[in-house]
DNA sequence: GTCTATACAACGATAGAC
DNA sequence: GTCTATCGTTGTATAGAC
């Protein structure tokens, strides 16, 4: 069971927001308890360590990733249900903070290298390519699928202005089902 | 002029390996100094800070993307440009440390965002991505063209067993090829 | 559930001897 | 060019009052 006191959202939202600004390690306990009015100690009450935070982010979002993969995995496969489990990819990352925690744990790869999270993180994300191909395809297939969800999370990296968050999304959905489905 | 000490070159090379075994922040002056064999007080004399470092290898993979860039503008523009051009980025990509270095950067991103050289390194890159698509094309296109470069870069990233680094650069060169002369 | 107060290690960086 | 020694700061984490 997950404890949903109101607190314990606010320090996963207030670190997630901070670990995106300046990074894993350059962001101290200090500055989360500080934005969020609280001291270092009230943090410690809430989770055991620095990790146990990230470690609630990622979490979440394993949930959400296991629960497409089993659906998808109940599908008769084929192009169609691949189709499908990108706009349903899609559609579940712009929701919550999904997002974010994906950006987070890709552009602190290296400081997320020994947390303890981290291979079953990795082991969903292999869970999922293999579900848009085949361990035996040739190699840029394969690489073209985990760029397909690459440009699904890093929308936000193109820095055109007059361009609305839908219409990255819309691009970056367009681009991963052409990279899926192309050969 | 840029000075060529030997033990200069060691504590670049030691920095950037560590820089990307753990990170930029989790990575002290103590480690470098312990595993190059000297103490943190002698690498301050080769580099008045960590940034500094940071910007040592930096301004070596700057000065390698511009000279690319400034030959690509020297020329005709055109499809066999844009290809020449990512045959060339992925020539040079592959020489010295310059994947490592790419690498190191992208994968501390937030880490490097308030470092001085990062600006710099981001509009070299955004010139990169204007020579390969305009502005004004479609956003699609654009993310093609990011995806192209990025594609490059994290060859690494697929955990396929079996492949050698030559199979795996061969196969991002492709994909990279077909991304920017698609529609 | 949140606080004050504090312990203790490690950090980046500097001064000055050799 | 490299050393020892040390500065000031900040880090995570804990104990115990409220």
């Amino acid at each position: 069971m997950r404890e949903h006191s109101d607190t314990r959202t606010r320090i996963q939202t207030v670190a997630l927001e901070l670990f995106i600004e300046q990074g894993y390690e350059a962001t101290s306990l200090r500055e989360i308890a500080e934005r969020l009015g609280v001291t270092k100690a009230a943090l410690y009450y809430h989770f055991k360590t620095k990790e146990d935070i990230v470690a609630s982010l990622v979490e979440d979002r394993l949930d959400a990733l296991r629960s497409l993969l089993d659906w998808a995995e109940s599908q008769p496969p084929g192009p169609q249900l691949r189709e499908q489990l990108i706009r349903r990819y899609s559609e579940e990352l712009h929701r919550g903070r999904n997002q974010d925690t994906q950006r987070f744990f890709e552009r602190n790869q290296t400081a997320m290298r020994d947390h303890p999270k981290s291979t079953e993180f990795k082991g969903v994300m292999l869970r999922l390519v293999n579900m848009l191909s085949s361990p035996d395809d040739p190699l840029p297939k394969r690489l073209k699928c985990s760029l397909a969800i690459f440009a699904m999370h890093a929308v936000g990296f193109l820095d055109e202005p007059n361009v609305t968050d839908e219409q990255r999304q819309e691009a970056a959905l367009k681009v991963a089902l052409e990279l899926v489905s192309a050969g």
